[in-house]
DNA sequence: AACAATACCGAAACCGGTTTCGAAATGATT
DNA sequence: AATCATTTCGAAACCGGTTTCGGTATTGTT
């Protein structure tokens, strides 16, 4: 039943193994013709293109990647370079990520290549090595950082890339961005309006800028409120549920601790809640979370996370529209395109239990 | 600071720009003999090879690579494609697999392409428009069904692959599997000597190889420890947290409902917790939970996640060694390996609450 | 019917490497 | 010094396509 039946007369092509000569062969045509029939050059009669393209569907002819590219000079191909992972918490995004990417670029005729970066080695080294053996046309780079080598090389190189995320050059290089810094105002709002007035805020290192856009973000919604900006609230984290549990130790254990906890991202939120529990405080009541990221399973935990959420197959299509029109003319102005998150209420926020009223009403 | 400064007269040569007719050019040799004198051939003479590799290194040589592969007629490309991915929970497995997948290819001088499916085609639609395209070497396959589509096609044409997981046809193709039947076994064991008498098993879908495997490991024990096995505490489920929900009301709805469930993987188990909380079931005290897969994100939940956890980068490594033997010597016998997954007890289980004591010595 | 314009296809170069083969140069042997 | 074996490299084919150029064959013009 699921035999291959190939009789002794009846020959069995294995696909993908006739070559552009034997068709010409076959056909008694120069390779030269067939090529020329295939990709629609207007010196073909009518006739012999139909021919040469019935006799390839028959034949299942399909041109060999390879030699297409060398001559034509290009490789069709993207990279994409995993940052080491040392078993980070919460990698959902990646893989979507990389899944939006990839089902992108596969409309434009490319491929992704995905190579993961040791740590041993600079930074910049993967891809390096990929655009000198010219693997790659084009780079995506997402996780940057303010000051980032990665962008400097290919900069100076004159690579075509687009970023997921701002960096100190962004004026020179064409990305792709989330509005952080008007997220984490909405979000700062949204807890100001329940009546918090002491509110905590987990950031990233300081190497990812967009980690310093939400905090950003965070302070100037605190200003605009009237509400003090208390520096011992502000924790810097490192964007993994590790980090989070020490910054909210930090947090919690101060006399007068925050009745809300900002984080820079879902793993850190997480981390935040493991320590609140453990410290005693029952969420939300006592203490309201809100993460980044809208990671799907934190609609899973107890109490499910309020996240600020966006759409990273949006985010992969518009990337790689970006990068593809630097491709077709790498002389056009740079764009950048800032897509907003929103905040999806799932229930750990929530008004405070001690309600220190003050009057909210104006700032003067 | 970060100035190219590119005087005048200083030629700035943009990295990979030269050819490797260039370098012969300049050492007055032919570029057959360039090639083979950084190839490692033999019939160069130690002077001329020094200077070949001095002039390239000082030159910035490096071969492009669509010629190379175009001339030695292989791709050194190995594809990865994703299967359609509506958004589930807990893909972190993913990207960590991709990762480790990748930097043991690297290390072999292969390159990972990967490849998203959309569900509007056949499953195994990519894979045939990678080998007739010829941009792979071979595949990695992930999430293997018994009776999968992609196996069955690929062992048809003959194409290399190595498998995650077994299928029904696993005596004609390399693999590397988890011993789920065993992990489920020690699972299982666990929960009996903790008291365990109804235990429940949350499954995945019958598709899945593994996930019956998992329920097979998860009889075999309880047979062997003389517990009657209760088709009513069998749910299946479908990997997914929303699956285990489902699977988890059916459970804890019954006149006389489990005081543990086993769940196929981690997203179920997530799924569980949650529907377990909305019915008012305390864990570990009123019910256990334990899961597979060992997602890092489970020790940061309340209670943390007991799991069933393997090496992904261990996988990965095992699996590139697999397919780079196959590529190497297309001929050799099929091998597979096993690998085991260990119990880790976070804290999601624990003796029953009302220990129906029973004896459990023997079975007799 | 002679000539120009157009349609159509063959020939060949090319992309940038690798590999085979043979010839020249060198060294060893007698 | 003549012969044979080795070492070393050049020449050329090849991988499988694409693209340019030029030459027939065909059509259109007067």
């Amino acid at each position: 039943m699921n035999d291959v039946k190939a009789g002794p007369e009846e020959e069995w092509v294995k696909s993908g193994e006739v070559r552009i000569s034997d068709l010409a062969a076959e056909l008694g045509l120069t390779k030269g013709t067939v090529s020329r029939a295939l990709n629609g050059y207007e010196d073909i009669s009518k006739k012999t293109r139909k021919r040469v393209m019935e006799a390839a569907t028959k034949r299942g002819y399909v041109p060999t990647t390879q030699a297409r590219r060398l001559a034509m000079g290009l490789t069709e191909t993207i990279g994409l370079v995993l940052p080491p992972m040392p078993s980070q918490p919460v990698n959902t995004f990646i893989s979507e990520f990389i899944n939006s990417v990839s089902a992108a670029l596969h409309l434009h005729g490319y491929d992704l290549l995905v190579h993961s970066a040791n740590s041993e080695e600079s930074e910049v080294e993967p891809y390096r090595r990929l655009v000198q053996s010219r693997k790659v046309d084009g780079f995506i780079i997402f996780r940057t950082n303010e000051k980032d080598p990665r962008v400097n090389y290919l900069l100076n190189e004159g690579f075509p890339f687009v970023t997921h995320g701002r960096t100190a050059r962004m004026a020179e290089h064409d990305w792709f961005d989330i509005d952080g810094e008007k997220a984490f105002r909405d979000a700062t709002s949204h807890l100001i309006k329940l009546g918090h007035q002491r509110i905590g805020f987990v950031g990233g290192g300081r190497e990812f800028f967009s980690a310093q856009l939400r905090l950003k973000g965070f302070r100037a919604m605190l200003e605009e409120s009237c509400l003090e900006k208390v520096p011992s609230l502000e924790q810097p984290g490192d964007l993994t549920g590790q980090g989070g549990e020490i910054a909210a130790q930090n947090l919690l254990k101060q006399t007068r601790p925050p009745t809300a906890i900002l984080c820079a991202n879902d793993a850190t939120a997480l981390g935040v809640m493991k320590a609140a529990r453990e410290l005693g405080f029952n969420i939300p009541e006592e203490l309201s979370v809100i993460g980044y990221d809208g990671i799907a399973l934190g609609a899973y935990i107890d109490p499910p996370l309020t996240t600020l959420t966006f759409s990273i197959e949006e985010s992969g299509k518009e990337m790689i529209n970006l990068l593809m029109r630097r491709l077709k003319s790498p002389d056009l102005p740079v764009i950048s395109k800032l897509a907003s998150a929103i905040l999806k209420l799932r229930g750990s926020e929530g008004p405070p239990s001690s309600i220190q009223n003050k009057n909210m009403e104006n700032c003067l």
